[in-house]
DNA sequence: CTGAAAGCGCTTACAG
DNA sequence: CTGAAAGCGCTTACAG
């Protein structure tokens, strides 16, 4: 049953001829006759020849892999990015061997180790909060914020939030809540940031979940406190918070959006299934992914040139796109926006 | 800068032995005195030697890497599946290549291909619903229903099911509503084939969303004229099935649990941080993962020895935990169960 | 217990 | 345009 595949050789034989113009024919680098070329084709299709990663990897020194390195495998961005990741990896004719750096950077930098050990050519990296990543040893694309030194692409996350804000603000909400998670965290200081910067003029108010009491971040957030203190508006920095945010409100007999509006980050998987759906930023993964891969793939042509093994510095800012959902809408103390009563029935 | 990884021989030019020598202290095959082995080892680690894959690739047959298949990465489920996979591959020295058959079961079949000639020497796949997966020329892994022909290991769904059918008995439930997603799916089956054995003598009736009308099988998910038709108890085939319940009800004034139940199933990221948390049903993915990379293992070391490359049989059942939170509730017709008010301040 | 030699399947200068 | 030869870095019989 088990059939091995096919070698080189067999192809030349097969031709009588030599195994070095076999592979120059299959690589298409031109010094062989068309018409021979054409029939090492045929021949090598027929014999559904694949080429040997591992000696063609011995002998060029590529290995044809990338690893990917994330921050915590188990958060629901993840599937996102892998995806995104892999469809281009796969496009560009590369593999992608993933690592979880789960936990701390310092299984961060084991994770790393571990993938150049299986002699990935090249790298990329979504770092830890905070976390700069030393010397790999070969090309790494960064995936972080635009401010992040040393950040090869990512999502204009400060844009994202402006769109955001002017959203909230034609609403008319006058008493905005934003809510963050790690204050260490560039991305979403920098999405507040640009909520802010787009609310100038009107009440704004921010908390970080990390610095309120309790082990569990997330269950330091009391929405309906908030709401009674008058906010209207509450903007998270992540689809999970804003769910959280959103199941308090309703659960306490808050109507959403009718008498508040909840706004998340990422149109998670789940964001546009809820009542009412959620209003939210997305990044567009499949560019951010592709200028990654493409950036490390001149990476890892350029150091098989000369030495250079550096990060790929040529930051790319992917615009981000707000989704308007039915989480948001206008106050309702506002002149002629009577309060809506939710529809559950209707759709998104 | 740039250091080129020590060899082999490096080792053993710095000793004045020959290669073969290090290369069988550094494997512990034994055959080289304790002394010498023991030098050997502390040269190679002094220098950081790190051998090389494609050289022992491509002379053992075997690369060390293994391949994961998935349905579909952007499935909320794969975080966890991934998460596991890697972990138990890690520590088994195993790297893991990811491939996503979205889509067509040709593109599984595709990415099958391409797993292959990427050179792993085996895989697991958590095939599509209802596909059967052909011959790989690799060892398979195949994680799916227990029910299901071919199938190495997988949770045991229908006890899962089970237990939550009992949990709502318990409760008081007599009329109750299982909401299944494809009804060929063996998963969705088995769950709610245990929900029902479960609740034999109490009012229960099935619906499958793909064969409801409307193009967005989720959107025609109409919970609140299912209340109104006197279910108490709506229990899904997932979390996120189980979030659009619970919102639904929600934003339409029909609290959870006081008024009706909900349940899902695989605890994904969200379950516990909804307002009221889902009670749902969550498989022990690090012990699936586990038996998978082991017995794909032992397949791999078995196919050096004959040409032994098929399926792996020796299905394996995990248990399922049911996991109780508060969007389950006692039905408040019951004498004594008065109805509750959610308390959306209070911590899971 | 240790070493010399062959070979895994390719690719790449180098000749012709 | 085509081929003979060397070599990528290991491991594995086989001798000694």
């Amino acid at each position: 049953m088990k059939q091995r595949p096919p070698k080189l050789t067999e192809i030349a034989d097969r031709l009588d001829i030599s195994a070095a113009t076999v592979s120059n024919a299959l690589s298409g680098k031109g010094r062989v006759s068309a018409e021979l070329a054409e029939r090492i084709r045929q021949v090598a299709e027929e014999l559904g020849y694949v080429p040997s990663v591992s000696a063609r990897a011995l002998r060029t020194g590529l290995s044809g892999v990338i690893g990917l390195v994330l921050p915590d495998i188990g958060n629901p961005l993840f599937p996102q990015i892998a995806q995104a990741i892999e469809n281009a990896a796969t496009d560009a004719g590369l593999g992608v061997l993933i690592a979880d750096s789960r936990g701390s950077i310092q299984a961060q930098t084991e994770a790393i180790q571990h993938l150049r050990d299986h002699g990935v050519d090249g790298m990329i990296v979504v770092p830890r909060r905070g976390s700069r990543v030393a010397d790999v040893g070969c090309p790494v694309a960064m995936i972080d914020s635009p401010s992040t030194p040393g950040n090869t692409v990512s999502a204009d996350h400060w844009c994202g939030g402006f769109l955001l804000g002017e959203h909230l603000r034609s609403l008319g909400h006058r008493k905005v809540l934003l809510i963050g998670n790690h204050r260490d965290s560039i991305v979403q200081t920098d999405r507040l940031g640009g909520v802010r910067a787009a609310l100038q003029g009107t009440e704004v108010e921010r908390v970080w979940l990390d610095s309120l009491p309790g082990d569990q971040p997330i269950g330091a957030l009391d929405p309906v406190r908030w709401y009674s203190e008058g906010f209207t508006a509450f903007v998270t920095v992540s689809d999970l918070q804003a769910l959280r945010v959103l199941t308090a409100l309703q659960s306490a007999g808050i109507a959403v959006p009718s008498m508040a509006s909840v706004t998340g980050f990422d149109d998670l998987v789940f964001a546009s299934s809820v009542i009412p759906a959620l209003t939210t930023v997305r990044m567009d993964m499949p560019k951010v992914a592709e200028i990654a891969i493409s950036a490390l793939k001149r990476a890892i042509e350029a150091k098989s040139g000369d030495g250079a093994e550096t990060v790929r510095a040529d930051p790319d800012r992917v615009p981000m796109t707000l989704v308007i959902r039915r989480s948001t809408g206008p106050v309702h103390e506002e002149a002629g926006a009577k309060p809506r009563l939710p529809h559950p029935q209707q759709e998104n």
